[in-house]
DNA sequence: AGAATTGCTGTGCAACATGGTCAGTATTGT
DNA sequence: ACAATACTGACCATGTTGCACAGCAATTCT
């Protein structure tokens, strides 16, 4: 064995989830090509990551832009003391809000938005300032997006470490 | 037609949209089955929002804290003016930046980052302001993170918008 | 050392999904 | 009334899936 972290991804781990990250759409037969493996052994990886919890699946990735809100804004909310779960709730209750989480720091609550147009922005953000916990706000509004959500240079690090025997 | 905005969606493509969230690694014809349409029109909405670049693909979805990287943080950096296509390089650059933003207000940039551990973290947060160009750092951890990123709540309503004839 | 365990390989098989095409039908637009 | 568009239901050849099997190598246990 590795000898090390027994329960870490090796290099064909990650290879095989820079191969998805690539062609999501390809098959486990299709993967085992490219890897140079066989297909058992890829299926055992994916249902071992599976189970890890480390893969959790394949959602479809959409472009909120695309649909319509082409608006993302960002808020800081400075919350009453131990309101913290009252406040989730009624965020969560807002369709525009796709994320929040909870911070050290100055803020409490950090959550992130979007809106179709300015008009519905402006609604979205009196609807989040408006729940009644929440004491400051700071909002911004995302002006582009220099580096989109990504998790490759981290799986191409592993894939790195672990191959180059 | 549905007579308003054409090239939105209808209510069918947000039921596909939704049933694919829940279960992304349907095929097209299990799809047609759930929906109960035939199988050539899921795969013409399916390539319609593919076009439109609305549907961006499968790609796996990875839990970050299961792979060992169990911080989040959030960096929001003011830099010298002009310099956000050269920070933004190198924020780039560093592995565990996994998402970046130009925004309005107060910061210009607006960074997220996870490590490994509290020593990691350190690592990564004196890396990012170690960027030259950056002048003023202000870095929070994520604790939890009570609405994690989502789309659904949109799709839902744009499917009982179309639906309820 | 010898035995057992674990992981990868390569094969075979039946069941099923895929992409493609085609004709038939309803609805919408001109 | 005619054309265009969208959905249906069927067909096909091909490829993929899930499963089970035996052979092999490396590693760990006793």
């Amino acid at each position: 064995m590795a000898g090390a972290g027994e329960d870490a991804l090796d290099g064909l781990d990650a290879r095989l989830l820079l191969l998805l990250s690539d062609e999501p759409r390809l098959g486990v037969l299709e993967c085992s090509r490219r890897l140079g493996v066989a297909r058992g052994t890829v299926q055992a990886r994916m249902d071992r990551m599976a189970r890890r919890g480390i893969l959790r699946g394949f959602p479809p990735e959409l472009d909120l832009a695309a649909m319509g809100y082409g608006l993302t804004a960002f808020a800081v909310l400075e919350i009453s003391q131990g309101q913290r779960a009252a406040v989730s709730e009624r965020l969560a209750a807002i369709d525009e809000v796709c994320e929040v989480h909870a911070t050290t720091g100055q803020g409490d609550l950090f959550v992130r938005m979007v809106a179709r147009s300015n008009a519905d922005l402006q609604r979205v953000i009196d609807t989040v300032v408006a729940v009644p916990e929440v004491r400051r706000t700071s909002t911004s509004i995302a002006l582009s997006t220099p580096v989109a959500p990504r998790v490759r240079p981290l799986l191409e690090r592993l894939a790195a470490e672990s191959a180059p025997e």
